[in-house]
DNA sequence: GTTGCTTTTTGATAAATGTCAAAAGTTTAA
DNA sequence: TTAAACTTTTGACATTTATCAAAAAGCAAC
């Protein structure tokens, strides 16, 4: 928990009794690689904060796994757009490693919202950071060749090269395994 | 102004009091056909409402420009990445038809933040709503073909198509202009 | 309407990346 | 420690998309 309440005063600073509420309403909680904390179909009801651990976000083409993005310490995680909207996820999220991590269910955090407009400043900030991460990597996505996309995910993440199998990584930069492969051959 | 009041209530209800503080900090403008708000290396500091017209963010690359964004009618545009950070923008802004817009400072944002927490509400799920467009741009970017993406523009932005020349909807889906001249012509 | 300018299309070719299949390497667990 | 199950690499080939160049079409101003 102090990791959380660590992590959240980069975004923004909370009043002690604010910081108290959220605790009362984070649970711990602690998972085994392979377990998933959501799977198609299901509604996400629940926003993550990763202490530990690493997870990913994946869903079906063709009988494909496709790994759309990974969560790693300090990063909340959830299906977004179920838990924004409500409606049923595409998407399954399953830990690849043990992991710890707190949880809040999206009623808790609506009423957290209600009562502390500081938690909700929270809130609008790291949306504020995340959009402009996912800026960075649809730009990557769109406009870089394979090699550059790779290259760019050693220069900026290099943990994922690290810790995460090689199809993981492949699709996750929208690359077959087979030319990633290729492309790691050449460094 | 009343456009603007509307629109936003289709995310969140503000009292009396917070519209009419929204009212006194937004400046009406008008621009014509290829203007710009932004250019890059300068800074984005407001935020901009669009009440009837088109714009486009585009950053030069190899000495092309590559079209990455549109925004219409009821569309909140800037740069976010310089908006939020205070960085300087890749990315220039410019109108792509005569255009009426309302504008407000990130100071007066701000101090709209402060005093209204309706406010801040607002632009939180905003920022939810953008997070999870931009989502799914990304996906369509990374996992779909060139064929595919332009049916989902015809399907889901179709606006688009008509309003903006060919070569701008080119580099916003990611294909060169050539590319999609021929994936047009098989419909 | 003709001239000049921009946008779109078409053709030929090249480059990047995907697919399928099999081999090699690594990890896991009985 | 060894077999089974994954994961990664390699090869051959197919497909998609980009690039360059030129022609055609559309548009605006005179």
């Amino acid at each position: 928990m102090q990791n959380l309440l660590a992590h959240i005063k980069n975004y923004s600073p909370l009043s002690t009794e604010a910081q108290q509420a959220l605790q009362d309403c984070f649970e711990k909680n602690s998972f085994s690689k392979n377990e998933y904390l959501l799977t198609q179909g299901q509604v996400s009801r629940h926003l993550y904060f990763l202490e530990k651990g690493a997870t990913r976000g994946f869903y079906n083409l063709d009988g494909k796994e496709i790994t759309h993005w990974f969560g790693f310490e300090n990063d909340f995680v959830t299906s977004f757009h179920s838990f924004i909207t409500g409606e049923a996820a595409v998407e399954n999220i399953q830990l690849i490693e043990g992991s710890i991590l707190w949880m809040i269910s999206k009623e808790n955090l609506t009423e957290l919202f209600n009562k502390y407009h500081e938690i909700e400043r929270l809130v609008r900030i790291v949306y504020e950071k995340y959009y402009i991460r996912l800026e960075e990597r649809f730009v990557n996505a769109q406009f870089k060749t394979a090699s550059e996309r790779y290259e760019n995910l050693l220069l900026h993440t290099p943990h994922i090269a690290e810790r995460v199998p090689l199809g993981f990584i492949a699709s996750y930069l929208g690359i077959s395994q087979e030319t990633l492969s290729r492309i790691r051959s050449k460094f």
